[in-house]
This record gives C-alpha cells, structure tokens and sequence, in this order.
RNA sequence: GCGGAUGUGGUGAAAUUGGUAUACACGCCAGACUUAGGAUCUGGUGCCGCAAGGCGUGGAGGUUCAAGUCCUCUCAUCCGCACCA
C-alpha cells in the first residue's frame, strides 16, 4: 500500500539543502524579458537595527507567499529587498557603545540578511541595496537638485517642531500628540531655517487620486490620509480696525484676514480672536503697547505646549475693535490660545452661538453670544450652549428665513459681488521639513557662499558623501563640527564656501526605493532608474507593510511619484495598486516589545522549529490583516503538522506528472479525499488572488490530508502530494521542495489544474429544517425530483409535523428543505 | 467630540456572501501502543439537561419561509484624528 521512498523531517538540513540550493541556482532573480507579464510584490524594507522581529517575519511571509505564488503561475516576479538604513538609531548606537553608525549599520545588514536567508524568503539578491550606500545617495541628490531647480524644494525660516531629546527639527507628520514619534520627548517650537518640499502644491491631487485607490487600499488608510490632508472650502476676508485702534497701532496695520467655514453665521460674529503668536500681537509686544501682565500672559501662553493649550481656554483683550464687514458693528479683538497660528490665517471671526469652542471662550470672558440661526422645530436655550446644527437664519438682513447650510453660498457670494472677501480652500497639510541637524542621513547638496547666497552643488560632484571620520557626542551636529568636511568652492564663483550641514528626513530615501528596484542591476552604476524598466514593473502590484505608516511613508511616497512624473522620469501617478496592511504581532495581549520583555526571537524558533514552522504559524493563526497572538502550543501544533506532512509522503509513489485516475471507479472515501483535495486548491487560487485569507488555505489542506489518510490508493496520495505540495510551496517552501524533489523531480511546482469532474456526486445531504430550525437531514440523489425530496424530508420529520399543518414547503438546492408549520 | 474597525466555544478562528453556525487548529477528556511519555495513532469535545428536549454568534427590536450575515436602536473593546475656525 505505500510507496518505498522514505523521508526523515529534520528542518535544519531539509532547510538549509534548499537555502543553499535557491542561492546556487539564482532561482528568484526576475527576467530582463519584458514580453512577460509581471508581478511587483513588495514589503516595506526595514531599518537594520540589528536583528528581525516577528513584525518583520510576518510582513515577508505574507510577501513571500504572493511572490512564489506567482512564480509558479509562470509570471515574471520582481520581490526585492533593501534596507533603509539611514537614521536616528544608528547614531544614538553609536553614542551608546562609541561604534561607527556606518560600521554598525553594515554589520546589522549582514546579519539581517542571514537571517532573510534562513527564513527562506525567495528576494531578488542582485537588487538588494541600502538607502546609505554612496550610490544611492549620488542619485538621490540628484533629484534633489531637480526638485530645487524646479521650486519643489525651498528654504525658509520658521517656526518648526523641535525634539529636544533627539536634538533635531521634524516634520509635522513625525508629531503625534505633540511628542516626538520615535522617542515620545514633548516637541517645543523653534525658530530656524528649514529645506521644505513643496507636499502642499500637490495637495489637491494627493486628495484626489485617493479615488483611484480606493478597493485597493484599507479604508481606513485612505481616510487617514484624507483627514490629514483636511481640505475645507470657506470664505476669508479682510475685518478693519476702528479709527481708535489705527491710532494705537499707528497705522501699522489696517486690517487682518480671517477664514471660516461657516459664512452663513456672519451676522452672529461678536468678536474676534488671533493666535499669540499673530504678527499683529508681535507688533504691539515689539512697541510696548502692552501692560507688564498682559506681556506675561501672553509669553505664558506661547510656552505652553499645544498639548496643554488644548486643556483650558485662555484669553486675553487687546483693547483693539474692528469693524464688522456688513453691519460695521465694533468687534472686540482679543488673543485666544485656541487660535492656531498655521492654520488659515491665525485669526478666527468669532460666532459663540453657533460654535462650541467660541461659546466656551464667550461665557468665560462674558462676550456677547447673538444667535442668528433656530433649530428648524423647537427652541434651543442659547445661555446654555451654541447651537451648531442645521436651521433657518434670522437677524441676519436679506438672508432671513433661509436654510443655514443652503445659504453660505449665498453669503459668499455677497462678499465677493461687494469685494469683501473670497471663496478660499485651506488645507491641513503643510509643505513637509526635511532637514535634520543630525549625521547619519544624506546630506542636502547645498552651498552657502558669502557672494552667491545658496547655492546647488553640480551634479557632476555627487555624490556629497558623509565623513568617515566622526566624532559622535550627541551634542550638536557632527558635520557642523567636523574640521574639514564643509569646506568647499562655491560650485558658481570658485570662492572658498561651506556645504550644508543638514542632512536629509529619512523619509526621503524610502520616498522612491521601490522605483530603485526596477533598474536593471546591470544599468545601476549609470542610471537611477530607466522609463523602460518603469513601465514594465511599475506600479507595485502588492504592497504589504504595517498601519503606521498610514500617513507618513504613504504620502510622502505618492507625493514623490507625483514629481516624479512631473519632472518627466516616470509615466504612472500613483505607485502602489493594492495595499495590505498587516496586523500586529502580540504576545500576552499585548504588542511584543523590548520594554515589556514579550518578544519572541525568530532566530530561536527557526533553530528549535525551523522557518517553515514559523512561517505556517504565522500566517495559519490570523487572517493577515488581523492582529496576530502568538502561542507556544500552536507553534508546536505547526510543527506537528508540517512532520505529518513529510511522514505521511511515505505513500506517494515516484512519479514524474501528475497521475491520472479514473475518478468513476473510485470507493466513496477515496472520492471524498479527492475532492477534498481539489477544494483545497481551488480555494488556493481564490486566496493567493484576492481574498489573502491564508488560514483558510491552510485549513483547506489539513482538511485534504486528513481525508486521503482514510484510505489507502497510492495513486491519490500521490495526486494528493503533487497538488498540496504545489499550493503550500509559498507557505512552507523547504519541506515542499523536498517532497517534490524525492518523488516528483520538481514538476509539480506549477500551476495546477482544476478538474471538475471530482466535484460531480451522485447523492448529497440536504438539512430538514422545521420553520427554520434544522431537525435533521436527509441523504437524496444527485437528480431527485422535488416532490420527491419534499416527501421524504416530511417522511424522516414526522415527528415534528404531527398535529401541525403545513403551510409552506421551501427547497433551497442542494441545500435544506424547510417546512413551515402552524398550529 | 469626530472618523474607522471589531464583538461567534475554554483559546486562535471558519461560514460558498440570506440557506444545515462553530470548518481547521490549540487546549481538554478517553482509549491504543509503550519500561516510560511532554512522542505517535484513534475517538470525543458549543452550553444547560439523566433524558426527551431546550438554548445558543455582545444586547434589544425589526424584515424574511429562513439572519452570524440585511435594517433600526444600544452596549463594550480597540485604533486613528482631535480646539483645523
């Protein structure tokens, strides 16, 4: 009954054997031939912080599983690897153990790679890169210059979030909760000069094309990115101070715009408010036009973190008055710290009827609260808060009577038609920072010479390459210090100048890596990335990473593709198709971290289990985008699987194609496997191609392999093999190259067939429910007529019919039969 | 407060998209083989009940012959945004 081959499952070897196999025969290097048709799958490359994570396992076991997927399917794949290896961590490393960041960097992407290696991720070797390599970094400064030349880069002073800890500025999407993202230090504001990239211009479009991703992406990331892009339509016109104000002000100002998006309540405004840190304030502190207290007041509310400012309201009057722009009604003018100083204008009308934050600010400093719109039924009790619902106008001229929302265009409009103001669009997003004071980044290819100003350096110089030879203290920046380094002749005039010193966000590099991977590795000394190899491989088909960067690399990422195809060198708009976002790993219920000790180690797993336990752990225990609990005895029970597997291969006999069985003279159970079997394909196909359930597939196969050990042909376990061997290959590569190879000479590892006729019966079981409820079942023919079926299902159900009277009979095919009594 | 998601056995989770709820696995129980078992194999396992039977997808309603799935309300948990005018 069984075959005489016999195979021994001993991970270690079984693993290695073909580790070293994949390498010897470059099995996943793409083709150069572009008439094929391809598969980009990537995942987000990591930080080389010295060893993986079980985040980072279960991000390449799912990318894995697409990529040998659609290997077998014949396409040409491309499933690349790097590592984004500048950054903040390899300098502190090398602060805390007085080690090279370079020398520390490359050593923990050996070791990384060591380990991709031994979990028997099938990437591309010849296009693996880091984002610190020269070469990298020449092209990228390249860019660089374009973006400048072309107004996309700028440099500017302001007042920019600063991490003391981390001693450098970040951008605001680095901010989260107003503490630094990777530390948590509370951020401060600084004054300082800043490169910055244009994000905003692209705005509209960033917003837009998100339609384009929409079923491709989670919804919730296309939300988030929506939120933080936060578009509002409104109106923005000019208030104008009272005579009494121009004169303390001495005429230095007439006026200050605002924006709102609620013009229809403009004949509820009573005051208005600016933010402390408005030019006007500045204006009047620089001049001495306010008292000592008010002075403290003011600097008390600028140190205040915006985290705080957002705990209690806080104003104070300046004693100024402008005028309203319809009724030229005195307004008082006074600084509120809920005002944000980078958002609109820095000034906001205030309408404490209908605004819940203007209400608060009113009753605290007992302004006046005139309503202008009533709930459309009913009465609202305007003492106890701001009605901020839809509702018709009153006291508010010819507007009276009419629907709220209706008339905002109508107010608009009004001011436009007098030349008040204008319809205006402001957005949330900011242009986004990207110098660093720090060293372990691509520094920005800038001069600063005393004749030229700034200037960019020619391109035939790059790459600027950092210092070898830092001193690394933590206190202020080593390039800045740094005896030799940013000297240099003006790129212009040849006088003696110096480099920037700021180096670039990190983000930068991970902005356009996954258009690096496209280059032909043989063009990667010349070229950047060719259009030919763009348009062939681009856009990425899959994108699997983590939620965190829902915003962050996400957008920074879709906003360099935009520029990219602006300044001409790629021809898409958006790079990545579909997007899979990975839940977490935790262990005890909580995520697995250093801090709280609940991190498993893969290396340990692979060494006791091997990297296919681990691999159809992860990716067996939760659907992929689902958070992911580990568990010692699941590990365990994969394991034990994965050996049953390899054991039970004992019945196969060799064979080089698929065996072909006459599915009519089979036994019940052995067309019971069989069909088992088949189901469990044709669900790998639904799986690897849109529904990315994994554990179902899986599932699938345990179900199959159970059901060919209830008997005993040796023809089905070796069709059974050919095929389950096939569909599993992406889960657990290693055991399946080994089953193939010692009974199958490695034919198997292809796309497989679908035969229909297994799934053809000629009896099936159909459920017997009364009113709903099943009561039992009975077992029909294939083709049984329905008077028939109904008969015998009353006929087994008797005992639930009896005094009752039948009033419906439903048959749902190849189902239930359902009886719906009375009585 | 706004937005998004998720609630199914002791546990991780399935459910062909309105048609036999709990597949597959972990755990647990029993048996077999064993000097031994934390190995392997076989069987059992939603809850209550001696049983007949009843109850069961966070809760309450509703639509339907039929609801985990659709509708209304509600509770809980998680995540994101958060004074954006």
């Amino acid at each position: 009954m069984t075959g005489t081959n016999n195979l021994e499952y001993n991970a270690q070897t079984i693993e290695k054997k073909w580790q070293e196999y994949w390498a010897e025969h470059n099995s996943f290097e793409p083709s150069e031939d572009f008439t094929k048709e391809k598969k980009y799958i990537l995942s987000m490359f990591p930080f080389p912080s010295g060893r993986l994570h079980m985040g980072h396992v279960r991000n390449y076991s799912i990318s894995d599983a697409f990529a040998r997927f659609a290997r077998q399917e014949g396409k040409n794949v491309l499933h690349p690897i790097g590592f984004d290896s500048f950054g903040m961590p390899a300098e502190n490393a090398a602060i805390k153990n007085n080690a090279n960041p370079k020398t520390w960097t490359y050593d923990n992407i050996e070791y990384m790679k060591g380990e991709f290696k031994a979990l028997g991720f099938s990437f591309s070797k010849t296009r693996e890169l880091a984002t610190s390599d020269e070469l990298y970094t020449k092209f990228e400064q390249g860019f660089i210059i374009d973006m400048y030349e072309s107004g996309l880069l700028y440099r500017e002073k302001g007042l920019l979030n600063w991490c003391p800890h981390d001693k450098t500025v970040l951008a605001n999407e680095q901010v989260v909760d107003g503490c630094c993202w990777r530390c948590d230090t509370p951020i401060v504001k600084k004054d300082m000069n800043q490169y910055y990239f244009k994000i905003t211009k692209y705005a509209d479009e960033l917003l837009d094309s998100l339609k384009k991703l929409e079923g491709g992406w989670p919804k919730q990331v296309l939300t988030m990115q929506e939120n933080w892009i936060g578009k509002s339509n409104g109106l923005e016109f000019d208030l104008y101070f009272d005579d009494n104000s121009l004169n303390i002000l001495d005429n230095k100002f007439k006026s200050f715009d605002v924006f709102t998006t609620r013009p229809e309540t403009i004949y509820g405004v009573s005051y208005t408010a600016l933010a402390p840190e408005h030019k006007i304030v500045s204006y009047m502190i620089e001049n001495n036009l306010l008292s000592d207290d008010v002075l403290a007041q003011i600097k008390d509310m600028k140190n205040t973190s915006s985290i705080n400012r957002q705990k209690e309201k806080k104003g104070i009057s300046l004693g100024l008055d402008v005028l309203h722009p319809l009724t030229g009604k005195k307004l008082p003018v006074w600084i509120a710290n809920f005002v944000l100083t980078d958002y609109g204008s820095g000034a906001v009308m205030a309408v404490p009827a209908h605004d819940d934050r203007d209400f608060d600010f009113a009753k605290k400093y007992s302004l006046e609260i005139d309503a202008v719109i009533k709930p459309k039924e009913g009465e609202h009790d305007f003492s106890k808060s701001a009605f901020c619902d839809v509702g018709i106008l009153f006291d508010s001229a010819e507007f009276n009577g009419l629907n709220s929302k209706k008339s905002q265009y109508n107010v608009i409009k009004k001011f436009e038609d007098e030349k008040l103001g204008k319809k205006t669009t402001n957005y949330k997003l900011k242009d986004w920072g990207v110098s660093r004071q720090r060293y372990w980044g691509a520094p920005l290819p800038f001069v600063h010479c005393d004749d030229c100003g700034l200037v960019m350096e020619k391109k035939e110089n790059l790459p600027i390459a950092l210092p070898s030879d830092v001193e690394i203290t933590g206190e202020g920046n080593p390039l800045d210090k740094h005896p030799t380094w940013k000297h240099c002749k003006c790129p212009v005039c040849g006088k003696d100048a110096t480099r920037e010193t700021d180096t670039m966000d990190t983000f930068v590099e991970s902005s356009w890596y996954f258009l690096r991977f496209c280059a032909s590795p043989k063009n990667w000394e010349t070229e950047a990335f060719s259009k030919e190899q763009m348009s062939y491989w681009m856009s990425v088909d899959q994108y699997i990473g983590g939620i965190e960067h829902a915003i962050l690399h996400l957008l920074y990422a879709r906003f360099f593709t935009k520029v990219f195809r602006d300044l001409g060198y790629v021809e898409f708009d958006e790079p990545f198709d579909k997007l899979l976002t990975q839940g977490m790993v935790l262990k005890d219920g909580a995520k697995m971290s250093k801090s709280k000790g609940n991190t498993v180690d893969p290396d340990a797993i692979i060494k006791k289990y091997g990297a296919d336990t681990a691999r159809l752990f992860i990716l067996f225990a939760a659907p992929p985008t689902q958070e992911l609990e580990w568990n010692d005895n699941a590990v365990e029970g994969a394991y034990k699987f994965i050996k049953r597997f390899s054991d039970r291969s004992s019945h196969i006999i060799k064979t080089d194609k698929i065996p072909s069985i006459q599915h009519a003279t089979l036994c019940k159970d052995e067309k019971y496997a069989r069909k088992k079997v088949y189901e469990a394909l044709v669900r790998a196909k639904e799986v690897y191609n849109e529904k990315y359930t994994f554990n179902t597939l899986i599932a699938g196969t345990m179900e199959a392999i159970n059901a060919l050990n209830t008997q005993d042909n040796s023809d089905l376990w070796s069709e059974g093999y050919w095929i389950l061997s096939s569909i599993l290959e992406p889960i657990i590569p290693h055991i399946c190259w080994e089953i193939s190879n010692e009974y199958f000479s490695l034919n198997n590892l292809t796309s497989q067939k679908v035969l229909d006729e297994v799934f053809l019966e000629d009896s099936m079981t159909l459920g017997v429910s009364i009113n709903g409820k099943r009561r039992c079942e009975i077992e029909v023919a294939i083709d049984e007529s329905k008077e028939n079926i109904i008969s015998l299902a009353k006929q087994k159900a008797q005992k639930w019919l009896e005094d009752k009277e039948i009033v419906k009979e439903i048959l749902v095919p190849k189902k239930l039969v359902n009886l719906v009594v009375k009585g």
